[in-house]
DNA sequence: GACGGGTGTGTTATCGATAACATACCCTTT
DNA sequence: AAAGGGTATGTTATCGATAACACACCCGTC
């Protein structure tokens, strides 16, 4: 925008500069070629002089070789999804893979025109977010001839790869601290289960561990279409509240809307705990300073990125056999607005 | 990773089986362009039954248009820039551009890096959040020959185009507010001015407004390196009550670390707002949430995007002549935390 | 001193799509 | 019926870097 749209000089600008052969300008720029350290000097020197960038398409193509790893999330507004990202991101950037980052809003129909865009960038490897897709997008993943990790999940079929965990397995644990307390009225505040599939997950996990407890399993207030937050959160609470007022504990589908709960009985002067209980998912920062704290689970995310790339990593470099599948421990942490 | 790694079929072979030219083929995948129905038709079911991936790296190389749009912000993992991002993108693809996303850390080092690194690319535009930059990278910026905006500041010499806003002013409008109420001893609560240029700025407007006003501006609470986030908040909070507990009012230098305050006034049992008052930055979803619901300034980030978004689609279709600068106009919402 | 191996550099062909130009055909207009 | 204009398609050359191969030179070894 700036400067005269003179046309952009070439490497064969630079190596005439330079007085040597285009070639020679190329492995200059890569690090660890067999250039004199002379030579190197005054083609980089050149390089500046003309103002000359390195251009990866031309790279991309010849070299088959992107040094992309497309990612997609249902939101990019959401500290756990970022949280996963920037693992990943730190993790890839040394070996230098650069991330192509894209969000579905939960739609699956959306993850599925993300990822056709990016496999025709060629990158070196797809993550996705869960293990529900679209046939064709199930299609595409299986012949993009590239490493596929499947994250925050546990797929019962997985395409590749998989970095993940047990959604309902955390929120059983979840229940069963709450039964150890002694209470049977719980209550749990989700989004719409056709979205969010590990929003459903946990629902679903949280259903199966009441019925196996012996307890009511319908406590269950819907709180629209994700992504759920502090404000659906507290409309939820506020509903709850109002319709089944003897419940004990309510176990929000993150903290983000438990947190929102939480406000809306301070606003109502409901004691947490005194009266009812609460607990989130996904230990965001929210989580840990909030008075009462709120009793969440750790999924770990960012180490959920780093495994994701060091998976990619070893596969690229051709170190695994066939598709592994690391299942992340997830942590329960007991906080002040359940006890 | 999972399909056998047959060499992946190109036009050419979609054109063979559908027994037309590449270059049909070729039209046959964008849009308006002429050919006739039966043939596109034929065309994209010899591609489908061959499985065929459109390559962007090669149209890219050819064609000297990647549809990328090259944005760094400081986080990644925070509510204003992915609104902000997102209020890009969402304009930016129904033009069919992409973005490129990268975060520096609130390090203008890195973000040179990350500049480069884009630039090499062949974006269509480029957008960077603050106007503080390494010589070098605003060289690379000035010669890349593309769109550039600059975001969420008004620079004193910009390098292309700006949406921003006064970060100074904003504060400035906050520190009248709580005079107006009478107060004189106010903080602010911030992190290194060396970093988050931001910051600083509304660190130097607090500053500014304070002195204008006769009173004692030298209530600044340092709260270390960015991101500050509700934690340091919390602590710089600790610490201002220990050391200065006559403070009447506290500004913090965003909505996080304002929250962090208000629960470590909760937790030493300090009324907010009845013995002090806080006031924090950006509306985030918390500051409309908490108990007491948070002062704060509203930056319309999403607007930021989306007026970024207009520029660029501007500048690509030749409709600019000049730089432009987008001022946005900043909204101070005074809720239940000062007053 | 002949040989083997490493290092630094050059030459040629190529990655896969498409811009630019050319052409054939059909339909309308006067 | 000839001229003009639009539509559908084909041909050729090219975007800019680099893989693959070739080669010259230097060094050490037996």
């Amino acid at each position: 925008m700036t400067n005269p749209p003179r046309k952009a000089p070439t490497m064969a600008d630079v190596a005439r500069l330079a007085g040597v052969s285009p070639m020679t300008v190329s492995r200059a720029f890569k690090v660890e070629t067999s250039v004199s350290d002379a030579t190197r000097e005054a083609i980089l020197k050149a390089a500046d002089d003309l103002g000359y960038v390195f251009d990866s398409t031309a790279s991309n193509l010849r070299s088959q070789k992107t040094n992309f790893v497309a990612v997609t999330v249902p939101s990019i507004n959401n500290a756990n999804f970022a949280e996963t990202v920037r693992g990943l991101s730190d993790r890839l950037k040394p070996r230098g893979l650069q991330i192509l980052l894209g969000y579905t809003d939960y739609d699956i129909a959306e993850e599925e025109r993300l990822i056709e865009q990016f496999l025709r960038r060629r990158p070196e490897a797809i993550v996705v977010t869960g293990g529900r897709h679209t046939p064709r997008a199930r299609r595409l993943l299986e012949n993009a001839g590239i490493p596929v990790v499947e994250t925050w999940d546990l797929p019962d079929s997985p395409i590749g790869h998989v970095v993940g965990f047990s959604n309902a397995g955390a929120v059983l644990d979840m229940v069963d601290h709450f039964v150890a307390l002694g209470l049977t009225r719980i209550a749990f505040i989700g989004g719409d289960a056709t979205r969010d599939t590990r929003g459903a997950d946990r629902r679903a996990g949280f259903i199966a561990a009441m019925q196996a407890h012996g307890h009511d399993a319908t406590r269950l207030v819907a709180a629209g279409a994700p992504p759920i937050s502090m404000r659906e959160g507290a409309e939820a609470m506020g509903h709850l509240l109002e319709t089944l007022p003897d419940t004990q504990a309510v176990i929000c589908v993150s903290d983000l809307s438990a947190y929102g709960a939480l406000t809306e009985c301070q606003r109502r002067g409901v004691d947490v705990p005194g009266r009812v209980l609460i607990a989130g998912f996904g230990d965001y920062e929210i989580a840990s300073i909030s008075v009462p704290p709120l009793t969440t689970v750790n999924p770990f995310p960012s180490k959920i990125g780093a495994l994701t790339a060091d998976l990619i990593i070893a596969a690229l470099d051709g170190h695994l056999q066939g598709p592994q599948t690391i299942r992340i421990q997830t942590e329960l942490l007991i906080r002040g607005s359940s006890q």
